[in-house]
RNA sequence: GGACGGGUGGGUGAGUGGCUAAAACCAGCAGACUGUAAAUCUGCCGCUCCUUGCGGGCUACGGAGGUUCGAAUCCUCCCCCGUCCA
């Protein structure tokens, strides 16, 4: 019953290497990768959300990508059940799991899991946006307060998104969100979790995601994009609001230039690195290295990390 | 050479005598975040000191001088930029 398996978890910014210390670790060790990433999660949207072409991989698998399409919705719940079902497989086959990591809430609820909480409501989050609407969130938020005080104190009166998902669950569940979260979440059981953390210098990785973008651009993102309106993928689709998506889009959209976007996607790109830098700190347990995925220190340095994790004493 | 317009904190830019370390926005930094998370939201943002307070000191609105109890705001001269006339 002790034996448990070992998981690698490769966590870091965007740009900061990650796929690429991933398939290096994979191909030494001989695992498949587990992409944690929301975006990646959507079939057509592949040169933006940095998804590594098949002609990359260098014949190292990789799971959850690809699993939805642009109109559906997709949730941390739905990514930790599929999640679960691949670290299933790949314990079968005795393959090691390497999870490279973006999206922290989706690590989160996989090593962590989720209350048991009620799944979203469109119909009740209509209800609830056309209030805001009417009253401005203010008001949204004084029913939350009625409903749950607790969680009410500890949401920004502004933040409708967070307000939205509270309301939801207390009329869902009956139940505040507090009292749920109280009640505990399972983790995941049966894993020795390594995490290796990508930390590059903060000038170095700005640098490195505004020439990545650039190069996106090359690659032809705006006719992938283009691709997408003419398929008739609906403005409102959640991917078209991922980070360079919404830009390029809304300047094809008005036959302007999208090269135009480039700074702007860089700068909405730099800020989503610090957040995501924010969210990781946090995160226990992490090895951190300073260098990118792609540099041989840190390849040997992953891989002695790697090491004692896969030889458990 | 002349006539106007303009020079404000990292950027854009408001401010035309006190309520102004100077709006707002952007950038930057820090943070929150258990089912939209590449989302959403919060704080800080001249320097400095401490008994960290709607606290003290210093510096700041092109430069130098002046008026005034008090100037980014008024006056004088100078420098620079833009447009137009020569």
């Amino acid at each position: 019953m002790s034996e448990l398996a070992p998981l690698l978890v490769i966590l870091g910014p965007t740009a900061s290497g990650k796929s690429a210390l991933g398939i290096e670790l994979a191909e030494r060790l001989g695992g498949e990768i587990l992409v944690c990433d929301s975006t990646q999660v959507y079939r057509h949207f592949d040169i933006g959300t940095a998804k590594v072409p098949l002609s990359e991989q260098r014949g190292i698998p990789h799971h959850l990508v690809d699993l939805v399409e642009p109109t559906e919705v997709f949730t941390a719940g739905q990514y930790r059940q599929r999640a679960l079902d691949v670290l299933d497989d790949l314990r079968r086959r005795n393959k090691l799991p390497i999870i490279t990591a973006g999206t922290g809430l989706y690590l989160r609820a996989l090593l962590e899991g989720l209350a048991d909480a009620p799944t979203r409501s469109e119909e009740l989050r209509e209800r609830m946006r056309e209030r805001v609407r009417r009253h401005g969130p203010a008001s949204l938020h004084r029913l939350l307060k009625r409903l749950d005080p607790e969680t009410a104190a500890r949401i920004a009166p502004r933040d409708t998104q967070k307000i939205i998902r509270a309301v939801e669950i207390r009329i869902l569940a009956g139940k505040s969100v507090g009292e749920i979260h109280r009640a505990g979440r399972s983790a995941l059981q049966g894993y020795e979790v390594r995490r290796i953390g990508l930390l590059p210098p903060r000038a170095r990785l700005y640098s490195r995601i505004d020439a990545r973008v650039t190069a996106m651009m090359k690659a032809g993102w705006c006719a992938e994009v283009q691709g997408l309106i003419d398929k008739g993928v609906p403005i409102g689709a959640k991917p078209f609001q991922f980070i360079g998506y919404s830009e390029i889009r809304e300047r094809l959209a008005r036959r302007g230039d999208p090269e135009e976007a480039i700074p702007a996607i860089q700068q909405a790109t730099r800020r989503f690195a610090k957040r995501q830098i924010t969210w990781f700190r946090k995160e226990p347990g992490v090895d951190w290295l300073t260098g990118f995925g792609d540099d041989p220190d840190a390849v040997a340095a992953a891989m002695k990390i790697a090491e004692t994790s896969a030889q458990p004493a």
